[in-house]
Parts: C-alpha cells; structure tokens; sequence
DNA sequence: ACATGTGAACTGCTTCACAGCG
DNA sequence: CGCTGTGAAGCAGTTCACATGT
C-alpha cells in the first residue's frame, strides 16, 4: 500500500535513489523485469535490503516475478519527489557554482536552477544560458520573486551562515551547502552538505588504517 | 592509549574531522581548553558522542578540565592521517576539475595535486598554476612517475569505469568519484562517492516529506 | 567540584528466514 | 516453484549514567 511510511532513514533516501539509476540503466537496456537481487548486485547492497526499503513505501513487485521495471521507477520518483520539477537557486557564481550549473544530472531529475545570485559586481547582469545573474543584495526579493523551492550554496565559507540566515528568512527549507561550514537553521529546514575535504579526510584515514582490516 | 582501533565507524571519522575543523577554529579565537560540551554544541552532535568518538583512540583529555585545542588537534590530524601530506591526481579539467584544482581547503590539510589529466588535446600541455596537464592516454605511466596516493575523478559518466580500471591497474588504494556511477573495484581500493544529483534527491523526498515529521 | 572515559541500556538499521502469493 | 513482503533475530551506533581521576 501506498500508505503514510513512519520513519525513513537517510540511508533508505540514499538507496533509493541509486535503485532509481539502475532501473534507468535497465530501461535503456530494454529490460521489463528486475529481481531484487539485480537491483542489489548493481549497488553495494543486498537483496533483502532492498525488499525492505521498497515495502516501507508500499509492495511495487510480484511474488515469483519481481518488479516492473518502468512502474518502479514511476513509483520511486514519485516517493521520492521527483515526479514534479523543483525550483533552484544557485548562490555563488564562482567556480564551484559555474560547475554546478553546468552539471547535466540536475536537469535531467527536474531540478531547473532558475536564479543566480553573485557578490561579484563583474558578474552582475552576466546571462548564464538564459538565466541573468543578479547580485546577491537583492536575495530576499530575487527568491521570492523566482519561487525558489531549494538554494544551493556554492560562497565562501566566511560568509554562508549570513546568506544561509537570509535564504531562510524567505521561507525556504531546503538547502544544498558546499561551504565546509557546521550551518545553523531552524529545525524546520533541511540542509545536505556536500564536504569535499571531509571525504578526502575519509580516504586518508582508510589509507593509513588499511592495514587493520 | 593510543593503541590500534577495533572498528571505526564511517560516522566516527566524518566526526573526526568536524571535530578538527572546530578546534581549528578555538585555536584561530585563542581558545586554548574546550569541554566535549562545547565541541559538540558547535556541531549536530551530543557530549557523549565526542568522547566516545575520541576514546577509541585513545584519552586526549583532562578530567574536571576538557581537552587541550592544540594538543586535540595534532591527535586527531595524526588519526586521520593527516600529519604527511598526500600526492593526489586530478582526473578530468572540465568545470568539476578545475572548481577542485581551485578548492583552497583540498592544500591545507596536505592534499596536493601534483598531477592533473585530461582527454582534450587543447587542454593537454597547458599549465596549471605550475603543473602542466597531460594526457589521459598517458595516465598509467603519468600516476606512477608522479608517485600517486590518491585519484580524484571527474571525468564523464561513460568513461569512468575505464578510468578506475585503469587508476586501479597501477595500485592507488584510494579514490573520490564525482561521477554519479557506482564504480566496481577490488575490495582493496577505498571509494569515497560524491553525487550532487543524489544530495539533492533527498532534499526533494525531505521537502515531499516535510508534513510527515 | 568538575568533566572525562566507559560499561550498560537503548535505539535503529541490517540480515535472516520463511510464510504468502502469483 | 520462485521471488516478494515481513516479522523476528542480530548487530552496530548512540545515549545514559556513573565511577574515575585531577
């Protein structure tokens, strides 16, 4: 059933959203049908995890068969938001922010970035594909204007927690952070870090600890 | 004791460096005795979380007095393996390459990229702030001359299972994908993953989700 | 007196194993 | 018969609470 799910952890989010490319490499291929045991051996996970991530939402497969491969990733994207399009503000027109613009995956999932906000006077007034980059003084105005639904945040650490502060006091809860900041925010908005750092502190760590394993 | 650490959590070390960046920012302030208390206020996390954090490696601290910053920070850099510095390979100078080439925090925590590769022949032999790009063709022979620890791929989803093959096939041990692809490697090689696309999938389920907490 | 370090309790995620159903 | 869906068992990570040491 697709009943109201309880509890969701971050790493069932995380999962499903891998299931949902794998089932799109699948449908390229021309496969109707996956086990949960292809759509585990794809990833780093198991079959029965998967079973228990998608029976959280509802039961999607047929016993003896198991799942249609277009329907379930109907019904992921649709789990997972994915079914309407969200607006996007892109905050900081450097060169993290220009990558990120760029970056094919989040057009293709319905994520349409139509604002672009630079402290950058040189910058100011530039069209990025159709989109004018207007400065970030007009924040408040510009977010509400472009009913953005998400920001992401691609400034300099010094100054994200004062433009976090701003793109919250419009009423948006969803904020996508590559400043390598600890943000605070009210308890009703969501923030994703992206630490680049971290990760490669992450692989130093494997590194020197390889050896006890 | 310093003693060698049983199992250590992926949270654990991602907490480490929290941790670093915070003490970080006592030491800069002057701040020269910090309680876990205070090192968890900072961030999302609990007193009793730090300490455990920190107990298995060893004890760091003072009781009835905290942690001493410097003293904490040259602990937790020497757990992560941050005391040597890193010889790192950029793989791809598209927009994601050259924001990472760029990312300031990559060299203060001793992560050099000391070899930087690319497809594109107009890219090939250019100079970047001292190091010259070269061929992809050339990467076997390129990582092993330039004696690399570390990979950073930011090549084209299509291609980046060749590239690991191939980053793999000259012994790195440790690689961070930017490419929304679940890379198949030898159990030997640490993959730290980075996808945008997927951070902000789980923004959209939170905000679908929002009535529901 | 005060904050650490740590066993014990708890919570939640993952794996197992099998009943249910096409 | 085969593979899903799911309660129950197992395991890992977090929180609690207090003994320990300065």
């Amino acid at each position: 059933m697709a009943a109201s799910p309880q509890k969701v952890s971050e790493s069932t989010v995380r999962r499903l959203s891998l299931y949902l490319r794998f089932l799109e490499e699948f449908e390229e291929k021309g496969v109707t049908t996956v086990s949960s045991e292809e759509l585990a051996g794809r990833g780093g996970t198991t079959a029965a995890q998967v079973r228990k991530d998608l029976s959280i939402f509802g039961s999607f497969g047929k016993r003896g068969l198991g799942y249609a491969v277009p329907l379930l990733g109907r019904e992921i994207r649709r789990i997972l938001g994915l079914s309407r399009s969200w607006r996007v503000a892109l905050v900081g027109a450097g060169r993290i922010g220009a990558a990120l613009f760029e970056y094919p995956n989040f057009r293709t999932r319905g994520f349409r970035i139509v604002t672009v906000l630079d402290h950058d006077p040189k910058k100011v007034g530039r069209l990025w594909d159709g989109t004018r980059i207007r400065h970030v003084d007009t924040l408040e105005e510009t977010l509400r204007e472009t009913k953005v639904d998400i920001a992401i945040l691609a400034v300099p650490e010094e100054v994200v927690q004062d433009v976090v502060d701003r793109v919250v006091s419009v009423e948006i809860k969803a904020i996508l952070n590559f400043a390598p900041t600890q943000l605070r925010v009210p308890n009703d908005v969501v923030v994703n870090d992206v630490n680049m750092a971290m990760e490669l502190e992450a692989l130093s760590f494997a590194l020197v600890n390889r050896a006890l394993r």
